[in-house]
RNA sequence: UCCCCGAUAGCUCAAUUGGUAGAGCGAGCGGCUGUUAACCGCUAGGUCGUAGGUUCGAGUCCUACUCGGGGAGCCA
């Protein structure tokens, strides 16, 4: 074999009219008499690859022809373009080498339950989809980086295994500590805190968990967070950095993976409005907003969109079923068998939100001053809003105990939460963190909490206090958040949900 | 912890309201030189989640349990 030569599907592009041999695995295949079409994966992308008989041995051929999907294999031939196929290029092949042979791959090109792709994961890493979301997700974790290591910021690393209790005691996972009970970390904020007195501009990354009971597609029990912290920073500082912050995640991830937004679907319009600055409401203006006039008409005009998809779902379906009923085409008849399986789940989901409309509606017009905001108010929020909002000055009984007091408001707390539009309502919270020695200590005995275990914590205010503040970003709802994504479960390689561990 | 929905072939789903278990995909074999979740023909594949109950008769009705999905609370 001639100028035989070593490439990546994401290289062709560079080896037009060249012979060359890629690597990889059977994704697909096609054949249709004396030609086949495989589609080879490399890690890299799609590969369409075009046997024709007589162009190679009939032995080989054969073979081919009879090769399980995800067998390995090296495959060579020349590279064209070719826009009727997968990426743009395709191999003619001139001959190929199976690695090891597969048979039986459980997940096939049609659909599947969440429950089996989940306990295939090792296996479901390998579809499409997996990968668009994979690969995303790097680029998010790589900005995040960036962003703070090209901005001064240094990275902190914080204990896993902690005494601290940073949220809520009722969702902490208990480790026997050579006898003695700790837990994991739920955020490294305390410790980062101390380290912003060092350093001035800090930030953490790592896994989080939190043992809270919820069966919801919002919530894993580990997660990955980032939480930066600095010094000499106020809430409407706190706040700037954060909608950059946020932006310019999204901005990489559409400079570096347009092809994989693209092919999830995800909606790359909304995406470029990303910009700052973002919206800021008060907790205060978002309960007039629940409780007023414009949420109600909002709710309701929801409500009438609803019925008419439910209208013009119900219409096909009855349209399907009645030429089911009728002499067509078996091909016909499985194309609509297809869509009506769509589209009862369709309706399900729909039927669904009708149900909930009026509940959420109840809820916000008769959400009281005080309380946390609930999962649906916080989306009829976002609902309303074309790009992320901010909500600050939370009642301060709402909220953690290290969050610092308005000190023209002593009911609120200088906090923030960062609903995005369309999707999984927070995906980052913070606050101005409080440095006030004496307001510190008596919100800790307010809490419950011994002050003896926060004696370092409380020596921050002691010692050359300042006001500081920081934040913490959900990696996997971000991720869920720009992609599209349904199913937070789906951002993460190997998910722990409540209940659920496969591997 | 609470509420709603579900469990039928390896996978995704049907079964005309209680009357002998079906289809597509996948697998195997054959046909087709441009397929895009290809198409066409044939073959194999089932203790209807488990345990009781009602009935001449239960995939279908009732009870309990197990497992799964969605949501509430709580949260990133």
């Amino acid at each position: 074999m001639p100028n035989n030569s070593k490439v990546y599907i994401s290289q062709l592009k560079d080896n037009v009219g060249k012979e060359v041999t890629l690597s990889g695995w059977l994704y697909n295949s096609r054949a249709s008499g004396k030609i086949q079409f495989l589609i080879i994966r490399d890690g890299t992308g799609l590969c369409q690859c075009i046997v024709e008989k007589g162009k190679v041995p009939d032995e080989l051929f054969d073979q081919l022809k009879h090769l399980g999907r995800e067998s390995s294999l090296t495959i060579t031939g020349a590279v064209r373009q070719e826009a009727r196929s997968v990426g743009g290029f395709e191999l003619a092949v001139t001959g190929a080498e199976v690695v090891s042979p597969a048979a039986d791959y459980p997940i096939t090109p049609k659909s599947h339950g969440v429950d089996f792709l989940l306990k295939n994961r090792h296996l479901h890493f390998r579809s499409q989809r997996q990968w668009c979301i994979g690969k995303i997700r790097h680029t998010v974790i790589d900005a995040i980086r960036r962003y703070f290591n090209d901005n001064g910021y240094i990275l902190i690393d914080t204990p896993i295994l902690t005494s601290m209790v940073g949220e809520d005691k009722q969702s902490l996972f208990e480790v026997d500590y050579f006898g003695s009970p700790l837990h994991l970390t739920q955020t490294g904020q305390l410790h980062v805190e101390s380290a912003a007195m060092s350093f001035g501009k800090v930030y953490c990354f790592g896994p989080t968990f939190r043992a809270e009971k919820s069966k919801t597609r919002r919530h894993l029990t580990e997660f990955w967070m980032v939480e930066p912290e600095v010094a000499f920073i106020d809430l409407d500082g706190i706040l700037e950095l954060a909608e950059n912050f946020v932006s310019f995640i999204v901005a990489q991830v559409l400079q570096n993976n347009s092809s994989q937004l693209e092919t999830l679907g995800a909606d790359l319009q909304a995406l470029e409005n990303i910009k700052p600055p973002f919206y800021r409401l008060t907790y205060t203006d978002t309960v007039d907003i629940l409780n007023g006039q414009k949420a109600k008409t909002f709710l309701a005009g929801q409500l009438q969109d609803l019925k008419s998809q439910k209208q013009q779902i119900e219409n096909r379906i009855t349209e399907l079923e009645g030429q089911q009923k009728g002499q067509i085409k078996q091909w016909k008849r499985d194309k609509n068998t297809a869509e009506l399986v769509e589209l009862r789940s369709e309706l399900n989901e729909v039927d669904t939100k009708i149900e909930n409309n009026p509940k959420h509606a109840k809820l916000a017009a008769e959400f009281v001053w005080g309380k946390d905001l609930g999962g649906s108010d916080e989306t009829i929020i976002s609902q309303m809003h074309d790009k992320p909002i901010f909500v600050t000055h939370y009642p301060k009984a709402a909220k953690a105990f290290y969050m610092k007091t308005d000190r023209s408001n002593d009911k609120v707390v200088l906090n923030f939460d960062l609903l995005v539009p369309d999707g999984f309502g927070e995906i980052l919270g913070g606050s101005a963190r409080e440095d006030d020695y004496d307001l510190l200590a008596a919100r800790i005995v307010e809490f419950g909490l011994k002050i003896e275990d926060y004696s370092w914590y409380l020596d921050l205010r002691k010692y050359g206090s300042v006001p500081h503040a920081g934040f913490g970003l959900g990696l996997e709802r971000t991720v869920a958040w720009i992609t599209g994504e349904r199913h937070i479960r789906q951002c993460i390689p190997f998910p722990r949900m409540m209940d659920k561990v496969y591997i």
